[in-house]
Formats: C-alpha cells, sequence, structure tokens
DNA sequence: TTGCGATGTATCGGGCCGATACATCGGGAC
DNA sequence: GTCCCGATGTATCGGCCCGATACATCGCAA
C-alpha cells in the first residue's frame, strides 16, 4: 500500500523522503500519523531497485525550498512506474478493502475511472457490512457473557460501521448519478471542478 | 497487545490456540476479524518461554467441547503470568493510545481500578484530539491543494474522531461519577451489575 | 466412498513500526 | 560570539503481526 501511496505522489512531482513523509502525513492524514522512516527508506530503495522510480540530479534542480545541497535524494518517477502505479490502482484484492488500503485507494481516486471507483466502494462497503454484522451477532448471541465495557466498546463499533456504511451508501449513488463527491454543502469548501480523467496515460 | 489479550483470556479460562483465536475475535471484534495463526502460535511459544503461561495436562482435564484427544495443546496462565497482566494492564505507554491498545485495555476495564481507568481514558482522548486537530489544520489550511475525494475523507475522518471523542468525554463523565458504562438504554442489553474490583490478585 | 468443511498446530517471507544513530542548518539565549 | 536546540535529512535494526502455506484428523453428507 505504501508502494502505491508513493507512486501516487511521485507522479504529482519529484520529492525526496521527508517530503512524502509529510505529504503522506497530509495526504493520507485519515489513515495514519506518518508514515515510519524505518519503512519509507526500505520502501524507496525497493521501489528504485525495482525500476518504478530512480534519482532526480542533485544539482540545483527542481526543489527549490531548501537551500543548500547536503545529501538530500530526490526521486522521481519513472514511465515503468507509471504503469505500476495504475495498474495498483485498478487490481483490487482483499487489501483493498481494509482501512489502510482502502484508504491510500481513495486518495487517489479522482485518478481512476469510475467503474474501478465503484467496485472498490462497494467491496469496501461489503467488507464493513460483514463486520457489521459480525458485531450485530456477538451482541445479539453473546451479550450475557460479556461485562459491560466489552458491550460498550462492541457498540461503539458497531456505531461506526453503521455510519460508515451509510456514508458509502452515499458516494456509490453519487457516483453512479456522475457527480463528484463535493455534494455536502458545507461553508468552508469551495468545491472543485471536476477534474478531466487521465485512464492509465 | 496479543500477549496482554492472551493472558487476560487465559485468566479466564485454560484454552488452545483455536479456541483463544475464536475468543479474541469475538471479545476483541471491534479492533480486528481475528487473530493470525501466524501471530498466535509464536506468540504462545515466547509466552510459555517467559514462563507466564504453561501446558495443562492434555488428558481429559478441563475442556469437554471436543472429542477425542488429537495434537490439541492446552494452556494456561501461571503464577507470574497474572503479575504479568496486571502489569501490563496497569502500565500505560503510547501504545495504549493507539487503536489496538487501547482497544485491549478497555476490553479488560472491568479488571482495573477507576484511576487507571481514567487515565487511559483521558489518554485516549487526547490523542483522539490531536489526530483531529490536525485534520482540521488540513481542511482549513491545505483545502485548495486537494482534491474532492481527498477533501471527502477528510471529512469522513475528522467526524469519527468528532463522535470519538463525544463517546469518550461521555464515558470519562460517567467513569467520574462512579456509574459503569451500561449508560446508554438500550432495550437489547440488560445492564449488568458492576463487577467487584479484583486489583492485582 | 469420497471428499469437503471444521478443527487443529506450525513455519516462512515480508510489511510496517519504534528506537536509534548520525549529520547539517538556522535562529534565539546568554 | 558562541552554544545549544529544534527542524531537516538519511539510514539501520529488532520485533510484531499478517497472509500464504503445509500438514493432519474428524464428522457428515452426497
Amino acid at each position: 500500500m505504501l508502494e502505491l501511496a508513493i507512486l501516487g505522489l511521485l507522479q504529482e512531482a519529484p520529492m525526496h523522503g521527508y517530503e512524502l513523509r509529510k505529504e503522506l502525513a497530509t495526504k493520507l492524514g485519515t489513515l495514519r500519523a506518518a508514515i515510519s522512516y524505518g519503512t519509507l527508506y526500505p520502501t524507496l530503495k525497493r521501489l528504485k531497485l525495482a525500476g518504478w522510480i530512480s534519482e532526480a540530479e542533485t544539482s540545483s534542480d527542481i526543489i527549490p525550498p531548501m537551500t543548500s545541497k547536503r545529501g538530500r535524494v530526490v526521486y522521481k518517477i519513472t514511465a515503468e512506474g507509471k504503469e505500476r502505479f495504475a495498474d495498483l490502482l485498478t487490481q483490487t484484492g482483499p487489501e483493498t478493502y481494509d482501512d489502510a488500503g482502502f484508504g491510500v485507494h481513495f486518495t487517489f481516486f479522482s485518478r481512476t475511472d469510475r467503474a474501478t471507483r465503484l467496485r472498490i466502494l462497494e467491496g469496501r462497503r461489503r467488507r464493513v457490512e460483514e463486520r457489521r454484522e459480525g458485531l450485530r451477532e456477538v451482541l445479539a448471541r453473546a451479550a450475557d457473557r460479556l461485562d459491560a465495557y466489552t458491550l460498550e466498546l462492541q457498540r461503539h463499533g458497531l456505531d461506526a460501521c453503521e455510519r460508515e456504511v451509510r456514508w458509502l451508501e452515499e458516494l456509490i449513488t453519487n457516483e453512479r448519478s456522475g457527480r463528484t463527491p463535493a455534494f455536502r454543502n458545507r461553508a468552508e469548501i469551495t468545491p472543485e471542478p471536476p477534474r478531466p480523467q487521465s485512464d492509465r496515460p
């Protein structure tokens, strides 16, 4: 999943590790506080080895913000990397539907086609519904075996599931009717015009 | 965290791996679907090596449900294990406040004292509030940099944070006033009488 | 009788995390 | 002036946990 995230961010602009981590934190802020360096740097190495990314010239090229040339390593995505990104974004496996996988895919929804978006949204809905049913089962069947705290936790979990399913339903409906997800009218958000789809470059 | 969970369950009754996994799934259903065997069995081995648990006699001893004596390995908690459990339950570190850690601690709240419960609830609240503030920051500052889907994801995440904080506030209030958490009147749940506290046997 | 699903234990490779180490830079304290 | 701290930056290591896989038995149904 981190692979998909890195490829996605590098498609927007070349970056070095530290930057990547900060971008990851704001764009995928819903998922985790920040990615660990102990994951990030080995992954970058792996992606470079696989040929999906490569080091950009460290001269005074793309990134202005920092003044001097310390040991920064700026990465950019390769042509094969773009292909890989498109594949990862479109392919769906079981991991696509758990929290992390779904979050990353959702973040890059504007770079995919409507069919893929619907498939992923519906898969996620199925996943959350299963979890919800499991919790209902427990609350119905095993309620007398469990203490008050455990029950309260299960109820809170059930609540969250129901809420997410409703959210997903809304998104699915909107997706089917061809609308962009800026459907809640909130004052603080100026709705963006729908982006042109780039279907696998 | 799995260590705490296993110790907690074995304190209720001796069990073998397969059972442990099922119990884990129902009691901690909020956290994950089920624990993986690839984690469970090595952990059992580790706990046994550490002396927190030991193998129970495989004769026809404690567990009646299954009829015959296949290669089942039944574990029970040791005296040192009980001590270890109480320590783990009371000690709080940063991991105590992320999803998994908080969930496991919460599940065993009825086996701890009110002061510890309050400390953990407040720590978790602080954690979720931080996350919430982070999301608000992003939505306020970087909204124009992000596309509609990413924004929607962040809003959904923010929503979940706000909801959890409210839930925690409620729990904290109840805890302070000495009530048990069965405070929501829901028809399907018969409120249990508060359990007697066993403070570190 | 054949085979399938539940029960049951166990290992292996890999992803991700937290802790740690090391190094440079800018700015505020003194 | 200089000294130290916090932000920037790259990198490794041990450890937890997961999914895939292997292997074996039992009860039941086609």
